[in-house]
DNA sequence: CTTGACTCTGAAGTTACTACAGAGTGCTCA
DNA sequence: TGAGCACTCTGTAGTAACTTCAGAGTCAAG
């Protein structure tokens, strides 16, 4: 007879918030368990060993649609390394195009905040000044 | 008579979208404009200006609420560059965490591709069983 | 007048959660 | 048995910074 975890349980284990798991179920990343009688979940082994799974990913900065993507590759026998592969080097690409784009950020707002040595007043700072004057590149560089 | 903008020209010459532009007004960044007979918004020199100051920031990742405290700052006569060189600092600190949190990411990823170096099922991916060995650790390193 | 581009407002959607409200369950202890 | 507390349930709404959609109005040119 396999153990069953009730949701608060599977949650300690796991280290994810109890809401999180929920919402994993609605979102369909996880089955939906068996139930008690008076309606709690019933989660499995299986269960655990896909959150871990989730959260993995997760921690890896994968979006949920990555991870659905990878979960279907894991459990279909037709896919290949391939399909893997390929899904990790896209996201290795746009992750080292964040970081890269960050890197940029982080030696722009240094650049600005040499601008100011001195105490002066808001209205002749050289770093408010500073952002009026460049032209704005298209925003959200960490997204 | 200074001339005015109706809001797609803003639009055009701050390269932001228009519905950019309509949520900013809602979230008081701007300061409504005033509005044509047909009451189409009319904006001024000034808005473009303030316009300006608010995309250059969203390109340095600041949020709209610092955004609004730079701006409080730069319109307060009693305030001091001390005030803003300290907000800028506490983003930069933040930036410059992120930064190496992208770093460990993109180099845990590197370390997981690399396992996988041949063309198997995904039923033995190296990368997969690797996705299920680890113990994740708290995920969002890039928000 | 028609047409097409533009404008308006309000509401809903995106992503990955997170918090809240109100109700039910289960377990321990007196 | 009943109380009390921790836990569970569902549904809904909120977060940040947008973005899209629907339906209606404006404006300028042909």
């Amino acid at each position: 007879m396999a153990r069953s975890y009730r949701i608060g349980e599977l949650a300690r284990q796991v280290d994810v918030p109890v809401a999180t798991i929920r919402y994993y179920e609605r979102e369909q990343l996880l089955p939906k368990p068996n139930r008690s009688a008076g309606n709690f979940r019933l989660y499995s082994e299986a269960h655990r060993d896909r959150l871990v799974f989730i959260r993995q990913c997760r921690s890896l900065d994968m979006t949920l649609e990555e991870i659905s993507s990878l979960l279907k590759l894991k459990e279909d026998p037709q896919s290949s390394c391939e399909q893997v592969n390929s899904l990790i080097d896209d996201h290795i690409a746009d992750v080292t195009r964040r970081v890269a784009q960050m890197q940029r950020l982080k030696q722009d707002l240094e650049s600005l905040r040499r601008r100011c040595d001195s105490t002066r007043s808001a209205g002749e700072c050289a770093i408010l000044a500073g952002l009026l004057a460049a032209r704005p590149e298209r925003p959200h560089p960490g997204d």
